[in-house]
DNA sequence: TTTTTCCATGTTATATTATTACATTAAATG
DNA sequence: CATTTAATGTAATAATATAACATGGAAAAA
């Protein structure tokens, strides 16, 4: 039904068949390695957000997992966005209470997102570049840092163009 | 019944209230000069957030306003606080789906903040300062920013501090 | 001055997001 | 085989947010 072969994933063009195909095969691989539990229903979530390079609420996901067959109780969204987020495979974002997959996965990563307003595509980069300062302002404090959010809100490049015309 | 005339800005100890009644009156010429409507809700509900330096959620705003006489639907809450943040005198967590008063108000500022996961203090810097790098990723991809979100969740000085006795 | 318009507020209803609590099942461990 | 643990099923409800329409009162226009 959403089976684009090309799609974005921070605005770039890609192949999104082979985009989607390695993320889930990393993520096995990882689970394999890290003896954590990929069951349908955490790999089929994941998959769901892989799909998208948009930001899927729970209750959207839970929509597309009833006609998939599983239950349609809000906890087994949560539940495995849960897991998802907890090991990095996907990420909340916070302006939207809704959730991506890791584009970076691997990466030991506080992410950055881009979130066009427009279309909807979430594009994420590596936070650790740019909040460096932020973190030597906390330590000054003697804040103790544990999690960065970071999110912009605007206009991709694509969406420009296309309402330029 | 909070009537603390000292707490933590920032994590810094000062007279709160004088910061309060600083506030008001910044909030209250801004308006005039602006010809903004600061009525009662608006203010009360901006008094409510400069008493704390912690983020309230609307509800529990809502809770207060019904104490002292105004009505308690949400509608009430939600409509002073969009008043408050579209003027920038308050702002929203979007961790926390919770709201503070502006700490540094009349800056032209992007926001950034501290939130203690202890104590729930929530302390604001300029995000400007910080993200000059994420902009500029931002652009190069011909993404054009309009709002972004910087918030770091961790545990204030005071709080480990206290924690390590 | 009267009328009209506009803005703020009141109110009802409902949508959206998220969690708690407990039951059931299945796999892993002893 | 018995026991524990992890994952899922399910019901109920909490917490956050908005839509839609009614009312009131002050300012602007007539």
């Amino acid at each position: 039904m959403n089976k684009k072969t090309l799609a974005l994933v921070g605005f770039k063009q890609h192949n999104h068949g082979d985009c989607l195909e390695n993320a889930i095969n990393t993520a096995e691989e990882y689970c394999i390695k890290k003896n954590l539990n990929l069951t349908p229903i955490r790999k089929k979530v994941l998959e769901l957000l892989l799909q998208e390079h948009r930001a899927l609420g729970a209750y959207a996901i839970l929509a597309i997992l009833r006609e998939q067959g599983f239950s349609n109780q809000p906890p087994v969204a949560y539940r495995a966005l849960d897991f998802l987020v907890q090991h990095g495979f996907a990420h909340k974002i916070e302006k939207l209470n809704a959730f991506v997959a890791c584009s970076l996965p691997g990466a030991n990563h506080s992410p950055a997102f881009l979130i066009c307003k427009k279309c909807n595509t979430v594009a994420e980069t590596q936070s650790s570049l740019h909040n460096i300062s932020f973190n030597e302002t906390a330590n000054s404090t003697g804040f103790q840092i544990e999690q960065t959010i970071l999110e912009a809100q605007g206009i991709c490049k694509s969406c420009i163009e296309t309402n330029q015309i």
